[in-house]
DNA sequence: AGACTATTTACAAGGGTTAGACGAAGCCTT
DNA sequence: AAGGCTTCGTCTAACCCTTGTAAATAGTCT
């Protein structure tokens, strides 16, 4: 059993904190901490002084006063370091370089040997990006407060390791020791789908709310699961593959050798499938690209195309279908529907989706199915990869010492005067 | 966001204490607690002092010592009082009595009417059922620490609502309130598959796992899941209604109105529809109740009849594809399959279940997958119902208060000497 | 009886939260 | 310009929880 202390809580109240300024569209006050967290004014006080004595926090300006001591707004002090955060996908990888209030500085984008790759190939690639976000944007690598990489498939997390990839087969790939050998940087190692959970849950429709699933259809599909405003991970780190769940028993075959899987319907090539199969000879199968034919069909919606509008009506029947069965098992407050399938396909397919979902989801009420597109900019992946440098440097313990003695010597408190 | 303090983790560690207790087979000594559940020795004699002051623990002699102190032994304190345990179903209500080791004193069974059943009806008969149960015992009311119910259907717990009731068609039942009136006991409400869930936990298969999902056979199918051992409950108290997932999209018809749910395969109605599908006119059909025609294909079973065994390759088959499902969405330490049907088919079922689910749950390593039969005797649901009222005896402030002063008094602690 | 050993108990220290007193910082009135 | 009023932020003492460690305890063994 893992055993739990006070700093815990700490640790927890001072995630909490940081969500809310994140969360805010403007510098928030003390007070509006205490009151989207329920701590006490106190407490957030005490937080909010550790948080501003490492600069993680600046204070910016006031709010106006009618009267009484005006409260000081809070702000991340965005210039207090930069984070990484890499996404690893099939093809390529996308390297970001993020300031503290994770806004994206710049981005690389470099491609992988087509052949079969090696990690010796992912780390140079990685390397090489990182050196190029830091050279062009002329940051020094003592300003990286950390880096986090997202790799496909299973990982294992506290060793830093790539259990089991299945593009290329990895078995086992210590990529975070391959990874320190060449780049001077505490390194966080998780998958994509984790990543986009907690990207959403800070920065984006998870950030008031402690229950939710992230659905993320692109390629493949997955899921992610926040419990109690914390990542799901599950006993090996593995909770959350979704996209071999049984959709069609005995239906389509899947890439993963299985038959009617999630992913052999929602996913890009999924929905390319549901067209092959509406109209073989259609118009929208011209590029046999699958990312091409999923352009196509939102276009061609839009106009009123017969054979598009049915494939979104098909496609939100499977999804709605598959999506009523995790909130009926999982109850989150929320669902985010993410990724480049849901981008493009956007509100016409999550508009019919919800119609589906509320009618397959009784005896839940239809207002505890909430489904809402994910409202992150960009790439979620690398975003969250860069969110769990975040919490790793918020975690250390260099920086976030149990209450210092150092401090609290130099304001005069925890020493004991009487004998 | 839901307040944490320094109580909860107090809490926490009195349950896994008593948890390791009851899990055990033979009275543990402090020692052996300290090292189950990874807290210290100080803590661990700490909690034991408090638990014994209030007699829900009993020292029950000391173990062999080769020279040295020999350790104490500890045992639950089973005369400390008694608990009740009510599983309402559809057809009619089980009340338990159990002494405070959760040993079954006595039970009965009463019909509910067969018409449409309204909750004066229930509060009736649970109110003569618990009336007997201690009249036949000669228990006064005040040993009664807290009496658990369960009602199927969606409930809300502090409350003591239930907020929808599918067989009766109720909606916001105030079933609480309404038998607190009749009966001078805490009340705890809850369902059938969060009891079966919650006995799991503390007496079954979940005793030594944190994370661990509990699926339900019966006439119908849910799922219970626990996390991190705390049960998972989802944003209304709903999460694990897992018998109408989709298992097959367009397949057969279910009770609850859509298609290809997973209770239409492997509840006790599902089964006797392969059965039918199979070989309509076979003999294992000749009583058409199902429950018998599951009986008879256990039977059949075992003397290698081709249908009852086509059957249960069949079920194994749909059983097999939906656990898969839930292991990769949640990757659990350990899967518990309960509930009658479990039982009545038992371990045939089990084992080809098992394959089925090894090879569908890749890339998950097939040591993961951990599958098993519940070892909860008797009914899970009465005695999961008593959980619960256990659980609210152990966080009773008036027992256990946050170190109190009185007790700390005797023993000479806590009163500052100093200034 | 005395030595030896392992278990319990007691206690202080350390980490956390929080109410409440008090100084700080603005508005407003006189 | 001074003083009242009001609200915010800091500080401290009090309380809750765990835990390392010294002292007391209760057996066995010689």
């Amino acid at each position: 059993m893992v055993k739990r202390t006070a700093q815990d809580i700490r640790r927890r109240n001072r995630f909490d904190t940081l969500r809310c300024v994140y969360a805010a569209p403007a510098p928030v006050s003390r007070q509006d901490i205490a009151a989207a967290t329920g701590l006490s004014f106190a407490t957030v006080a005490n937080l909010v002084a550790e948080l501003l004595e490492v600069e993680v926090l600046v204070e910016a300006g006031h709010e106006e006063s009618g009267g009484g001591r005006p409260r000081a707004r809070l702000a991340v002090n965005a210039e207090r370091g930069v984070l990484l955060g890499i996404d690893v996908a099939e093809t390529g990888i996308q390297a970001q370089l993020f300031d503290l209030s994770l806004t994206v500085l710049r981005s690389v984008e470099l491609p992988l040997p087509g052949a079969k790759v090696a990690p010796a190939d992912v780390v140079e690639t990685i390397v090489t990006g990182v050196r190029e976000l830091l050279a062009s944007t002329g940051t020094p690598s003592s300003r990286v407060l950390g880096a986090g990489v997202s790799v496909p498939g299973l990982v294992e997390r506290e060793g830093g390791v790539s259990v089991y990839s299945p593009y290329w087969s990895w078995r086992d790939v210590p990529l975070r020791a391959l990874l320190a050998e060449r780049l001077d940087t505490p390194l966080y190692l998780d998958n994509p789908l984790k990543a986009s959970t907690v990207a959403e849950m800070w920065f984006g429709a998870g950030r008031d709310v402690d229950d939710l699933v992230v659905v993320t259809l692109r390629a493949g599909v997955g899921a992610g699961v926040a419990v109690d405003g914390a990542l799901y991970r599950g006993a090996t780190n593995s909770a959350g593959e979704w996209g071999h769940s049984c959709l069609v028993l005995g239906g389509r075959e899947c890439r993963c050798g299985k038959e009617g899987c999630v992913e052999a319907y929602v996913s890009t090539s999924g929905v390319a499938r549901t067209v092959r199969e509406l109209s073989p000879d259609s118009p929208l199968l011209r590029d046999p690209d699958e990312s091409a034919v999923v352009e196509a069909v939102a276009r061609a919606q839009s106009q009123g195309d017969p054979v598009a509008v049915e494939t979104i009506t098909r496609t939100a029947h499977y999804l709605g279908t598959a999506l009523a069965d995790l909130f009926n098992l999982l109850n989150p407050q929320t669902l985010v529907v993410g990724g480049w399938l849901a981008d493009r396909l956007g509100e016409p397919l999550l508009r019919h989706t919800r119609e589906v979902v509320a009618r397959q989801a009784a005896p839940q009420p239809p207002e505890a199915v909430r489904l809402q597109r994910s409202t992150v900019p960009d790439n979620p992946v690398s975003l969250g990869a860069a969110t769990f440098a975040l919490e790793g440097f918020l975690n250390d313990r260099e920086t976030f010492g149990p209450v210092k003695a150092g401090r609290r010597n130099a304001r005069g408190a925890r020493t004991r005067t009487a004998p």
